[in-house]
DNA sequence: GTCTATAGCTGGATAGAC
DNA sequence: GTCTATCCAGCTATAGAC
């Protein structure tokens, strides 16, 4: 019964890895059943076992990565100042990116919206992400180290962007730069924009 | 004959329009030609008299909107900082957004990029594009209007990657905000960044 | 050149044997 | 609980009548 149960948490492990892996090759919409299960080396059958659906699958396999980053925002010491929270939480996410991982924002498009919406556990986990992410940006707005001038959700969407910012894609594509130097122009451009530093800029 | 010619050209530009609104709704791997031939009125196989699939009918959507994009740079005056341009023309496409288009930049799935790569038009005019922001990012560069210690690259696909920013979708749906300032604040962010202005920062 | 009708295929989901 | 085999829906693309 424990042994049983042990491989059943294994298998569901794999298929949420498998599930991952064909969400970056494929996109959701080309993300198939018949390829999750083969990847898995188990039958369809046996995977709708594990998951009633294909909308199923896709939420748990988002409500985790949001759980493996609400992780790694905990692994932070207490005393880290805000700015740094958000400036290492960017790093891990382009980092997953750059080993072939899924970024958070799956989409733009409603349809994948309001099916993740529909799962409960996947709305928990992102407002207890956003509820995190939102008292981050707050905390630097007063502290001066982001813009106060900033609407505190353009700050937060703007964020979670670079998390799925398709320049990571195309950099690693064309550009022949390192996944370091990838993972330090991206965090310096989402933070301190295209322009140069020091300036007195009009906007 | 002249006159058939003339409608064809108008039910072509139905049928891009239709493919266009089609595009932004559900996505490249929703769209279907059942979807567009019912928008524009007319039966599937009078489609495909127009394109020979529907890999022709998106890379000629995509390619008609570069077009647009190069079109609107040429409308600028010549002795306009360059700067100013590309504000100017992120301004441009961000609008688009605003008002239900399309974005530039397609997806980063592979497979949508490659299949666009196979059509000769749209690889010529992207190309094109490239050229002349490529030589603006330079030029700025050379003036200190833009960081110069930043890859030219960086700055191209960052500047491509806000014209299809998720963060617009996101700002229309729930923060409220009006077009023109989500247009505004999509303009500062892109280009000074999270970070208040005028600061020596340390990245 | 336009339509109706359909071929051919793929993928989500399940029945039923073991 | 796992498999093989299959159902059914929906899609691209085309044949063939007009």
């Amino acid at each position: 019964m424990s042994f049983k149960n042990h491989t059943f948490k294994l298998r569901e492990e794999a298929i949420l890895n498998a599930t991952t892996a064909a969400l970056v090759e494929h996109g959701f919409e080309l993300m198939t059943m018949d390829d999750i299960a083969s990847r898995v080396g188990i039958s369809k059958p046996s995977l709708y076992k594990h998951f009633a659906s294909r909308e199923d699958l896709v939420a748990a396999t988002m409500t985790r990565l949001i759980q493996q980053a609400i992780d790694e925002l905990d692994s932070y010491p207490q005393n880290m100042p805000a700015i740094d929270q958000l400036r290492n939480l960017l790093g891990w996410a382009i980092d997953i990116r750059l080993k072939g991982g899924m970024p958070f924002l799956p989409s733009t498009r409603s349809s994948i919206r309001d099916m993740l919406l529909r799962n409960q556990a996947y709305v928990l986990s992102i407002m207890n992400m956003n509820q995190r992410l939102s008292t981050l940006v707050t905390q630097c707005q007063q502290d001066g180290s982001l813009n106060p001038e900033l609407p505190v959700l353009v700050i937060l969407y703007s964020y979670y962007a670079r998390t799925c910012d398709p320049t990571v894609d195309y950099l690693l594509a064309y550009s022949g730069l390192d996944h370091a130097s990838i993972r330090d122009h991206m965090i310096t451009v989402s933070f301190a924009g295209l322009i140069p530093l020091n300036r007195s800029q009009p906007t």
